[in-house]
DNA sequence: ACATTGAATTTTAACGTTAATCTTAAAATT
DNA sequence: AATTTTAAGATTAACGTTAAAATTCAATGT
């Protein structure tokens, strides 16, 4: 059982395939096809079943209605949730989605990018990892639709949707100053990415407006290829002294926020009481925990929907050399007990 | 700046395009082509930074090297991870993944499928909503390569990688029965699908073996969609009667497990001393919650990897008339502290 | 009567690739 | 010298679709 083509259909009613490709496409009426005509084109066509062939179109066309997502991790839940919203919002519009975890591999990036404009995709949605700056630049030279989600260059010229990574750090940490805490903590990766930046400058920042001591064995940055070892080390390094233990914490991630909650509960210390704990990102896991944790939620479905209509319209567009597309959307900053004092 | 095409490299050199072709996909040698030619052609693809059209082979060849995923929901732990095993044995074969989300809806998947099926993708894993047993049939019929994962239908032969969960069920439940719990309730959602039978059985035919009573009053079973609500009434229900009062809990799925966990929390029962807790999957929730969770866990990679080897397997050999390759694997119980009495 | 318009389609070509067949010239064989 | 073989490549056609240009036929206008 060979699939229907549009010839099948021509042949069989003794017209051309053109015909019919313009009926079954709605432009019979334009082209002035009888209505009689399309009105078997139509018949035969849902009699034999016919489904258009996609990869035809694309290469007839240029338009594969599919956009690429490259992502540091599917099986991470933040981008798990975003990735769905993502699939939402392109399927509304009749897109697919192809997904790439890059593990926040720049060559892994690479390849991962030249694979999908081999033809396959019409733009991309991006988180991209440090060190992939020649790749956008390279999708800006071809002229290849795309936007950035979670980070961006600031040296690049680009479209992104991105959320205020620096004020949302800063209410986090002036929420656990305003709470009694003295001595905060924060534990943050080394991505090298500016979202990453922001979110430690943020929290400075609000040290510094308290007239805090913004000391160097407050803050840890760990590898960005995190495990729990590296967390655990961490932890233990800032509650180790007694006269300078730290009593809270604040988690620039929610991949290091899990673990370092599961280090915190392991070295038996109480939260909030011996250590108040903020984290960005809220997944299932900071609902359930005992004490519930407070998190900067990012707007998922905000984003997922800004960036895929951004990039419908940039591929829509790709002559109109519109200008960037830059969107900052605010954090939501949900107040749990792991950080009242 | 247009793409490199082959007949480009083949203008600049003076030669056919099928010259080309048959040097870059590395049949020179075998079409005895000369190798100062072959160097030629490989340096001015190199040179004009030649990609091949992916869409243009897949017209040509039938083949995309594309793999449709089409599971509940992406957003949903347990999928991504398993999403990502799959990208990962995918990518090690030359395979992109496209995915979709059915949210468990049969009319969603029907359009998912039909929308792959139209030339986009060389083969299907599947984890197929209730209800999609005639797409299924489809595919067997049109002999479009497929792998069914998490669940399958026993009344249709195909090929299928799942846990024994009848067994993994019956394990967990004992497990509470060795540990002292006396009245042990089950929640779990109503997706009609057989993997979810089969943790139902496996729970009751652990209760049966310790001459147990299966009262229909331990058993809850949700609306496939549930809400936080269903769980909390559940949850009331079971907790409610003070003669009757349930000792222990086995959640059937991390989605309800962890749902379920938030309402204990905030009925304030105590984890394991008032209710002891089992539950499928291990999702990150599980190993930060305190007391941890005992977790019947599934062997994502070897789900991934087994669904992704068999199809590749079927893709490749899609006249033959292999027989179905089934495969039931083990999870892994760890058991954790919210099991001891 | 003859050109003009309009409706209803058809023809052609192209997207980039590759499988199958065909060509050519030189070298080897009889 | 005539034939066959071999090396090295070219040509053709096709995958299914669609944009652009071309055709056909009838009706209308002058």
């Amino acid at each position: 059982m060979k699939k229907t083509s549009l010839n099948d259909i021509a042949v069989r009613l003794g017209v051309s395939k053109t015909l019919v490709s313009l009926v079954l496409n709605g432009k019979g009426r334009e082209h002035r096809i009888s209505e009689e005509v399309c009105k078997k084109v139509v018949a035969v066509a849902k009699e034999l079943n016919y489904q258009p062939n996609q990869i035809a179109k694309g290469l007839r066309t240029g338009i594969t209605n599919t956009i690429g997502l490259i992502i540091a991790d599917i099986a991470n839940p933040f981008f798990g949730k975003l990735g769905r919203e993502i699939e939402n919002e392109a399927s509304k519009h009749g897109y697919r989605v192809m997904f790439c975890s890059s593990d926040e591999n720049a060559e892994n990036f690479r390849q991962q990018i030249d694979m999908l404009m081999q033809g396959q995709v019409d733009g991309f949605i991006i988180s991209p990892p440090a060190g992939s700056e020649e790749q956008i630049e390279i999708l800006n030279k071809r002229k290849i639709p795309y936007v950035l989600i979670d980070r961006y260059f600031p040296e690049i010229e680009s479209n992104y949707v991105m959320v205020d990574n620096f004020k949302a750090s800063y209410e986090g940490t002036e929420h656990l100053i305003k709470n009694g805490c003295r001595r905060i903590a924060c534990v943050s990766i080394n991505t090298g990415m500016i979202n990453m930046d922001d979110r430690l400058e943020g929290y400075k920042k609000a040290l510094l407006d308290a007239s805090f001591e913004i000391g160097g064995d407050l803050i840890k940055i760990l590898p960005f290829s995190h495990e729990i070892n590296d967390v655990m080390k961490a932890i233990k390094e800032l509650t180790a002294k007694k006269e300078e233990k730290i009593d809270a914490v604040l988690f620039t991630t929610s991949k290091v926020g899990v673990m370092g909650l599961q280090c915190l509960h392991s070295l038996g210390l109480k939260i909030p009481d011996d250590i108040a704990v903020v984290s960005f990102d809220d997944p299932d896991a900071y609902k359930i925990s005992q004490p519930p944790i407070t998190a900067i939620a990012q707007p998922l479905e905000e984003i997922g929907r800004q960036s895929v209509k951004i990039l419908l319209d940039k591929i829509r567009n790709t002559k109109g050399k519109t200008r960037p597309r830059q969107i900052t959307l605010k954090t939501k900053f949900v107040i749990r007990d792991s950080s009242k004092k």
